[in-house]
DNA sequence: TGACAAAGCGGAACGTTGCTCCGTATCGTC
DNA sequence: GACGATACGGAGCAACGTTCCGCTTTGTCA
């Protein structure tokens, strides 16, 4: 029986007891996919990403088995980030809809910014499943703590769901990215501005 | 030197001096492109709607060279259908501001009820450009004349774009079809309330 | 009616992509 | 140094969009 891998609980770091070379290789690979995401979208071929690495199909699809997995991979620390910001935003702004205005346009940045990554993400198709599953399982407790306070405070009324939000301004940002015609932020402060409480606190 | 083609100017009717099995196959292909389209999408192999419709992939690609013509084709009639609500429900509706709100709903319905219609209109890949192109250039100044009469109401700001308005709300509308958790018509509705004039009239 | 050219048709063929599978190379260990 | 486990590479398959060209159908004219 070969040494069994020492770690029995969860996996905060998911490099350990692997090979050297496999290791390097995911390395390697994060760093392709990044570079050829700018240049192409995150619809890029697979053999692209491959050969912009200098490795063969098989390993990419080993270590990512899903493109939506390589695409989670590559921008996890944004992803991260971004959740991070939300309660740090909730204490500093002035009221929470200003805290969840800018955590909003955190993450517009975050989506724009990234070719296609948007379109991306609503697609019904091309195996981006599980990357619609990891954004949102991250940031929609964020962003529903975000409009709870804002409920709370009475700036906005009860019946939206995070989710439902959160899916609204990914859609509002799919696009052509430089398209004068259409600014995707314009569209979500519109949204936003639907959102917030007008009249009396939430009537009879 | 043959027949010279009798009409010589415009071609209202583009059916004409085409050869009668030309004329069959294309409505023959039009009803298989809808057919095919509810089942599987507008993104349906074209070897799929060629099979439907009985001919070769050559036929289709010659009575429409991109996807987007033979999508346009099928849903010329709703289009035109929702471009003529405009201006009525203008001239019947309490307000401007009603009668834009009812003439959304009547394209967001159009929208969400062709499976990737939606998707397929934002999408900036896929030779949809040309749809992009004509579902816009004939509703955009329906919308813009809805908008300016709000507008001159004072019931809404005026600084919001047809076009901009309408690929918002075309992109609200993308994603999967009976999805629970998000229902376009609700964020449409959240986005023309941030449209909504609320306190001044204009005022600096 | 028959013949003939133009118009139209079908689908084979090519290029691209996603994804799988297995023979081979590399690594870690004893 | 040897050996098993691990990982790698890329050939191969299927699905799709699109083009291209030999064959068929149609309309016309004598």
């Amino acid at each position: 029986m070969p040494p069994a891998p020492a770690a029995p609980s969860g996996e905060p770091r998911p490099a350990r007891s692997k090979r050297a070379d496999a290791q390097r290789n995911q390395q390697t690979l994060l760093k392709a996919a990044a570079a050829v995401f700018v240049t192409s979208g995150v619809d890029a071929p697979i053999r692209q990403i491959a050969a912009e690495a200098g490795v063969g199909m098989g390993t990419i699809y080993r270590h990512f088995p899903t493109r939506a997995d390589l695409v989670v991979a590559v921008y996890r620390h944004q992803v991260e980030a971004c959740a991070e910001a939300g309660p740090r935003l909730l204490a500093d702004a002035d009221s929470p809809f200003a805290a969840l205005r800018e955590w909003v346009d955190l993450f517009v940045d975050f989506l724009v910014t990234k070719h296609g990554l948007a379109n991306a993400m609503q697609s019904d198709s091309g195996g981006f499943d599980a990357l619609h599953s990891y954004f949102l399982d991250r940031l929609v407790p964020v962003c529903a703590q975000l409009l709870d306070a804002a409920v709370d405070a009475d700036e906005i009324a009860p019946d939206t769901q995070a989710l439902e939000l959160m899916r609204g301004i990914g859609n509002l940002c799919v696009g052509r990215d430089g398209d004068p015609d259409y600014d995707p932020r314009r569209m979500v402060a519109l949204l936003l501005r639907g959102l917030r409480q007008t009249g009396a606190p939430s009537g009879a």
